[in-house]
Order: C-alpha cells, then sequence, then structure tokens
DNA sequence: TTGATTTTGTGGCGATCGTTCAAAAATAAC
DNA sequence: GTTATTTTTGAACGATCGCCACAAAATCAA
C-alpha cells in the first residue's frame, strides 16, 4: 500500500557510489547527490536518512560489489600466484582507466580519522583484503608455486600496502608503467625461481 | 610606509598546515583557519589571497620543512642504509604520534585528481623524495652496506610506495606494530646479508 | 604633524550547505 | 470508489560557505 519507488535503491546507491569515489564525501552535496542518482533530496532523505547514512551505504555498496568481487577472484582461482599477479593487474588497469583510486583508500585518507563508524568500516575491508591475500599466499605456497621459506602474513601486507601505492600514486598522475612496476617488484618475490629452491637450500647453515 | 603586519607570515601558515592536515582542504572553511592562525579573515585575505592560494602557501610550506628536511637527512647521512632505515622508522613513529598521515598524500587523494596546479606540485614532492631514496640506495650500494644486485630506482619507487601505505595505513588506525612490519619489510632486500653474497655468486651461473 | 599607505576588525554580501515540510501524485487494501 | 499509506515534488528553512566592502587603527615618509 503507497505509492511505489520510481528507483531502484541499489543502482542509486551504484551512482551515488561514483559520485563519492570520484570527488570524496565532503566535496559532494546532497544537490550532486540528487543529480547523480536522479531523484530529489526529499527522496534521498526519505529512503537513505541523511548524508552519512548514505556514505556509509555506498560504502558497503563498494565493498560488495568492488573489494569482495577481488576477493572471491582470489579465493576461487585454480591459481595462486596467476590470482595474485592478476590482483595487481587488475588494480593498475582500472588506475589506468581513471585516476579515481579506491573508495576505500580515499575515504580513509578523508574520513577515517575522524569517524570511528567509518574507521572500523574500512580497517575491516582491508582487513578482508589482506586476509584473502594471505590466503592465497598459502594456497601457492602448498602448491608449490610460491617459496614456502617466504612468510605470508608479512607478505600479504606488503601487497595489501603495494595496493594503496599504486591507488595513491595514480591520484597524483603517474604512468601506468609506474603503477606497473610498483605491482611487479611485488610480486616478483613471490615467484619460485631457481635461485630461490638454491637459497633455501642454503638457509640451514648457520 | 603602511601600518606592520601583526602575525608573521611563516608561522601563520603553520598554523595552516596544520589545520589543512588534519581535516583536509574542503574540511577547512576559512573560518577555521581565522581561528588557527589567530587572525581574522580579512588579514588572510590581503595577505594570502584566497582559500586555494593560501592551501598551496601550505603544500609549499610543508615540502620545505617536512619532506626536503627528510630529504635533506638521507643526502647527509653517514651510512645510507642506516638512514634508510631511520627514514622509515621516522614516519613509522610520526604516524605514531597521530593519524593525521601525509599532507602530500592526504592531498594527493582529496584534491590531485580535479586540480592540475596541485597535482604537479605533490607529484614533484613525491618525486623529489623517490629521488632522493634512489641516491641514497645508490650511494649504499657504493658502499658496500646494499646490495649491488638490486635496482636503486626500482627499490627507492617500493620505498616511497611503503611510505604511502604506512601513512594511509595510520589514517585506518593500524598498529604501530603494523606499520613498522611495512617499514621492516621494505629495508629488509636492502641489508646485505651473507645469503645475499652467496646469491650474487649464484647469480652468473644460467 | 600631516598625508599616504597598509593592516585590522566588523559586518554582511550572495551562494550554497544539509535538511525539512506541506501538498500533490500514486498505489494497495477495502 | 474510497481510504490509508507511501513517495514525489518544489520550495523553503536556518546555518554556513568563500569572499569582500568599509572604516578605524596603525605605521612611516615627508
Amino acid at each position: 500500500m503507497g505509492r511505489n519507488r520510481s528507483f531502484e535503491e541499489s543502482s542509486a546507491i551504484d551512482r551515488a557510489v561514483a559520485r563519492f569515489w570520484t570527488h570524496g564525501y565532503s566535496a559532494t552535496s546532497i544537490r550532486d547527490l540528487s543529480a547523480a542518482m536522479g531523484i530529489s533530496s526529499a527522496s534521498i532523505y526519505n529512503a537513505f536518512g541523511d548524508k552519512k547514512r548514505l556514505f556509509e551505504r555506498s560504502l558497503q555498496q563498494y565493498l560488495n560489489c568492488s573489494s569482495r568481487r577481488r576477493i572471491a577472484a582470489l579465493d576461487e582461482a585454480e591459481h595462486p600466484l596467476l590470482a595474485l599477479e592478476e590482483f595487481l593487474d587488475a588494480i593498475v588497469e582500472a588506475s589506468a582507466r581513471n585516476s579515481d583510486g579506491c573508495l576505500l583508500i580515499n575515504s580513509a585518507v578523508e574520513l577515517a580519522a575522524h569517524d570511528d563508524d567509518i574507521r572500523s568500516t574500512i580497517a575491516a575491508g582491508l582487513g578482508e583484503v589482506e586476509a584473502a591475500l594471505a590466503r592465497t599466499i598459502h594456497r601457492g605456497q602448498e602448491a608449490g608455486a610460491i617459496p614456502s621459506g617466504l612468510d605470508a602474513a608479512t607478505h600479504a601486507r606488503a601487497m595489501l600496502g603495494c595496493m594503496i601505492a599504486i591507488r595513491v600514486m595514480s591520484r597524483t598522475g603517474a604512468s601506468v608503467d609506474y603503477l606497473r612496476a610498483l605491482a611487479e617488484t611485488q610480486i616478483e618475490p613471490l615467484r619460485a625461481s631457481r635461485l630461490e629452491t638454491e637459497r633455501e637450500w642454503l638457509q640451514p647453515a648457520p
């Protein structure tokens, strides 16, 4: 009973995500959102509460669609090392298409220091990615594709850091070659080379 | 001839830097700046032009005081490897004191995509740091403290990336241990170990 | 001291901010 | 068709935004 929604909630939030993503929270007004989402500001308030609540919904949508899709790709991949390479490659190529960076990272820089709710959401989101990276590295080690001598947690942390660096440098206008080099430097030690097996053979020596 | 300034320009900008640093550009109003700098908004406009010009001055001041001081520490250090360790340590400890991050990086995320002037300033500032890191790595290689086999430019880029990651993760509330681990992972391959020399000895073999 | 010049505080400009409200439009249950 | 309920629209609300005009206060050359 009552009038039906003239918009689909999920796709309206998608448009809000796009706007927050490119312009950030403070530089996006309700009127901007109204124009981007194609609905009046009153409808926004009726459907989503206020600006901050809409932003939190947008963050959740970003996590579910962008972030967790990459996590699923890692977990479902048959070849862990290849999946890790593709993980960073995908981020480099996304950064090549536009310089919007990552909504989680942009929001971390802009808001996390002043809003505990948003900070914990972002920390959890990045934590999920790091955990997935660690799982994938571990799988690669079990499969023999990644040197078993290195610490999975350490390299997962470093890879997350590399992702952050790529996203931020992309915002400064860094070239695709630059970003690709950042990724390659991070991936390289994960590749089990002939040299690596020799290193492991040497390791036990005092 | 004419009335004298009641404030010191440089220290007034220092206070503007602090405000922009913690709250960003958009979330800092002229009235905020007026309160933080201890001068009226009319004096701000008289002395600095408008908000954007004041921000650019603040960025320059940050570069001259914060960024270039770390560069000087790298270039003047007697022991390059130690200087690189201290470079990342200093950033970790600064991030432990507060979660403000780095003004260059915060501004890159918030503004660089929408303002060419600011983007080029930030890109140049980060470029200076990366170049100093590369110089220092190279010096360390000449001194025999850093393995000569690795590429200085590659590791300088990665270290800059690590700095970015530390600054961003600090904003999400990451622990000091976490940040220290990020730094350690980046420094470790620069240390010439017994193992390293053996690796170099093995390298020429096909 | 006088006059020229600069800075300062006050107050307010028009615009935009996040938000809300009354009325109109639309729908489901009766 | 009526009623109850929900969403939509359009116009505003008070607050704050970046910015500036104005005049008083302060300074120094002449």
